[in-house]
Formats: structure tokens, sequence, C-alpha cells
DNA sequence: ATCTCCGGTTAACTTACCGTTACAGTTAAC
DNA sequence: GTTAACTGTAACGGTAAGTTAACCGGAGAT
């Protein structure tokens, strides 16, 4: 069964869920926000984070805590949010999934289960590789046929994306919301020319990784390891 | 703003999301199940299907309906659920997202806004196949004996629609409607055209997928997955 | 302050897809 | 058998979509 980590400060609601959770069959800790809390998530490596989320006006931590669990282990998060604040949930990239309060269990191990069915990203393997092509996500480096490439943070951020699902075509629309973030408001050209760096870095060698699919967006090569 | 066609029974609740939906902009229609439901939709073409799910025990018909509408569409259907049947709902791949009762016309705005922002296509239900013919629809890719077939756009849309409602006959004048657009005027022969190219590139082997049907217009074969 | 490099925009260039037209082939009607 | 209507095929040119190069503002470093 998977192992859950639930982040939070309303202890008494949480050990509720995480008392519900556990006869379910799932493996499940407890714990509070703190600034090592990417750190120790990415160290314990659970397969879903659960976090609580206050609110996103100034005072409150969570979200950026969020963005950084998320840019750190790329786990799926589901956020734990009062009704109150659904409306700036959607401006929130990070978050996969979401339920709202008052929190039901049961509504809970379902979003759980669903989330792991679709999820493509193997979260636990340090790294992604095809045909020479090797992304190493715990230390952000890339190299094509044994030879390192530097790649900036959005080329890398792009790759990684691609290839960690790669064959699945992506709109530039979906490329700008997964990558440049849902509140961002510019052109389509974007995506090709960073498209255009990218492969201009790591298909030196006549390799092609990254398809264009024309009227619809790009596909990075599905191919052996 | 997105289209949506709301499925159900329960007049009352279900008129009240409509009102708070068309209030935050959706355009959104209201209907109940009946057996046409898959046709219905596909004439309306919405982006989101919103569907009651009664339950899932013998006698509670939506659950059928639901796949029917799936194969047929592809559209992303969010299910409105009772407590109780929650836990039916995971095997249920044909349900894109969820909310339960009591039902909630922020959270259901918020999840309608996320499930049009994900992928290209939907996450499950990512083949179409018929006769050692398969469409990929995560790829967009489509090979034919297991050897893959270059496509371009309008012969890909041509032949996702027609393999997707396999059996039935369209006109020519009902393909450019939905293929080409509703705002596309344009001659008949377009089509003829596009058919042919198609076939060249699918038909290679003495198979044939697309059957013309004199007068009317074009059917895609059915036959065995 | 100056320099460098990243990220986003713009515009010109290139490619191949699409829609048209014309004509040949095929089926149905009388 | 002849004719008319419908469908299949081939070729062509315009154009929309993608690629590429160059430019510019801004953040960070020295």
């Amino acid at each position: 069964m998977p192992d859950l980590i639930i982040i939070g400060r309303h202890n008494e609601i949480l050990a509720g869920l995480q008392l519900a959770l556990s006869r379910k069959g799932f493996g499940c800790s407890l714990t509070a926000y703190n600034e090592d809390i990417a750190e120790y998530i990415s160290h314990q490596s659970p397969d879903v984070v659960i976090a609580e989320v206050d609110g996103y006006q100034s005072g409150n931590i969570s979200r950026e805590y969020i963005q950084e669990i998320k840019i750190r282990t790329s786990l799926p998060i589901i956020a734990l949010v009062t009704e109150n604040i659904l409306e700036d949930l959607d401006v929130d990239q990070n978050v996969d999934d979401f339920i709202s309060t008052p929190y039901n269990a049961a509504e809970l191990a379902l979003r759980i289960k669903r989330i792991l069915k679709r999820e493509v990203v193997p979260d636990h393997h340090e790294t992604i590789s095809c045909d020479g092509l090797l992304i190493d996500l715990a230390s952000c480096e890339v190299s094509v046929a044994g030879k390192k490439v530097e790649l900036t943070f959005k080329e890398y951020e792009l790759l990684k994306f691609l290839a960690g699902n790669s064959g699945r075509v992506f709109t530039r629309e979906a490329l700008l919301d997964k990558i440049w973030g849902m509140d961002y408001f510019g052109g389509d050209r974007t995506v090709d020319v960073h498209i255009r760096r990218l492969r201009s870095k790591i298909e030196k060698h006549g390799q092609s990784y990254i398809e264009t699919v024309r009227n619809i967006g790009y596909r990075f090569r599905k191919g052996e390891e």
C-alpha cells in the first residue's frame, strides 16, 4: 500500500485523518511545517503528500513550502483547503488535487488512489534516461552520450517534464501551464524558442529526442532506456 | 468560457448547480438520462460532462450510460456522487473527477477549470483499436499491424472521429462540421480527398476500414478490437 | 557601474499541409 | 445501352504553422 505524509497544523483534525487512512491500509505519518520540510519529505520518499493550505494571503507560509516541496520532490500533492480559499487554488499549479472542509477520509483515500493511477513520472527514480540522454533528477544535471550538457533552468524543466512523460503530446498551452505556471500570460512562440534552444543543446549528434506534432504540440520520443 | 452539460435526475439540486455555474460564466445546460444521451452530447459537443451517478448496484443505469458517453465522445466526465458510493468509484475508469454530496458549486467550478487545463487527452481510455489499427490518443500516433503510420493533423482528426464513432455513417457535411468547424464553408469534395489520403495510408494491406455509403457519406467499419 | 547570461518577444524565412479544380472511373436509373 | 449522378484520383498553388536568428530588458555577479 502507498505511503503518505500529512503536513499541517490542526492536529486534532489531521490526526483523525491519519487514523482513518491508516485503518484503510495506507502507511501514514503526520508532521508540521518547518524549514526542512522538503528535505524531510524527500528523505522519507512517500508516494503522495497531503498538505494543509491555510490561505494565500501574506502570512500564510504553506504555499511557498508547497512550491518548494513540489520542485524538490516532484511528488503528487493533495491540498487540504477551507472553502473560502477555493478561488485562489486554481492558480496554484503545484497542487495536483484537493479536498475542502469538512475533510472526508473516504474521499481523500479515493483521490489518493486515483492520483497514483494517473501519475506518470516515476518519483522514486533518480534518473530519466533514453537513448544516450541522461537526466539526473537529484543533481539536476543532463548528459548526452556521457558528455555533460549545460542547460538553463527553463530548459531543464522543459526537458524533465517532456522526458518524464515521454510519448505523450503536449500543446504549447499545456506546457506553458505546466512549466511556466498557470498565471503566465504570453505568446505560444516562447515555447517554440525554448524547444529550439533545448534541441540545439541535446540533439547535436543527429539524434532527435523532441518531436514536433504539427497543429498540436511537442512530444518526447518514446525510446529505449 | 467552456460549455457544460449536466445530466441527472434530482432536478432541484442540479438546477441550483446550473444556475450557480451559469453565474460564473459557464455555458451550462441541464438534461436527463435517456437512450440517446451519448448522441445528444456528441451533437452538442460541450467541453465537460457533469453526470450524476446514483450507484453501481444493478438497477442504476447511469454507469453504463457514462461508459457509452465516454467511448462515444471522449469528453472529460465529472461525476456527482453520494458519499456512500465513493468506494465503488475507484474502479470506474470513465470518470475523470468527482465531487460528493453536498455539491459545492465553487468546488465544481474549480474542478472543471483544472480538468480543462490538464493534458490534451483525458487520462484513461487512451487508445482506440480495431483489427490491427491502433490509435494512441495520448501520443497522437497511429499504427497499422504494429507499423507506425504518419498522418497529418486533419487525417488524424478524421480517423479519430470516425473510429471513435465506428459503425455510424456521417455525411460529408457532418464531417465538415465536426472536424473543420461549423464556420467552415467549402466544397464537399474536400472530405473525399482527405478520406482518400487517409485510406492510402492505413489501408495498404487490402484491409478496408473506412466504407463509402453511396449518397450519404462515410463510415468506419465496426470490427473487433 | 559594467558585464554577462537568461528569458521573452518579434519578424523573416521555410516547409508541407490543405483546399481547390479538373478529370477519370464507377454505380444507379431509365 | 445510354445517360446522369456520384465518387476516386492526381496535380497545383496559397497559406498557415514551425523554425530560426536577432534584439532587448532585467537580474546577478564581479
